[in-house]
DNA sequence: CCGTATCCCTAAGGATACTG
DNA sequence: CAGTATCCTTAGGGATACGG
């Protein structure tokens, strides 16, 4: 008896949920922006210094596409183009508080940085 | 200026959380486990017969070993093995429920099932 | 300054067959 | 029943160079 192919994207919510927070950068570039709007720029710096262009834009543009973040385009040389949470995006930050929470409590050895400051 | 290598596994504690549960199957594996233990095969079928048993032992080992999963193993043939979740597995279900609310919430379109029956 | 465009590599995940 | 053992495919992520 064969499975049937899915209907719908994601079987659980769970599923969906993590597909939009998940990429690498993601939790913590949403995390970053809920003190306010941030420049590309300025988002690479709070973020992480590791973080490549191509991976901040790529993971951006999936967040914006989601629904969680507005892109502001300034039409000005040299670019300027500002970056803020929408609606959405805020309804995260409760959950990643928690999981901010969690990992500090349960794994907080292998960590370098806590929750907040 | 070179960046200096990562002293610490994780960065920030969020990086450490969803590393813990970000398995492909993880997270609904334990939500499973949260209504008490299951035999291997029962997880399989609760879960999503789409899983593989390579998959699924490899994920249960990953829980196991990060200490949110106990496994008991009886003598018998054929075998039985019953999985359940530690005390720190279960510090998680409030968080997974509140991932799933938020997937019900804003992404129910793209959804097969909902969190609870 | 804020991006694309390429190319590359590794790890995550899966198919399938076999076993104590 | 509850796993290993192999082999394979793909997607995620990264390095680097270039462009409006």
């Amino acid at each position: 008896m064969k499975i049937p192919p899915k209907k719908y994207k994601y079987s659980w919510p769970i599923e969906a949920t993590l597909d939009v927070i998940g990429g690498k950068w993601k939790p913590l570039v949403i995390y970053t922006l809920k003190e306010g709007t941030l420049r590309f720029s300025q988002i690479v710096d709070k973020v992480e210094p590791r973080i490549t262009q191509r991976m901040l834009t790529k993971e951006l543009r999936e967040l914006e596409k989601d629904g969680l973040v507005k892109r502001k385009v300034y039409a000005q040389v040299p670019p300027k183009v500002e970056y803020s949470l929408t609606k959405k995006g805020e309804s995260l930050i409760p959950i990643l508080d928690e999981l901010c929470d969690w990992g500090s409590e349960h794994m907080g050895d292998d960590i370098e940085f806590t929750c907040e400051e």
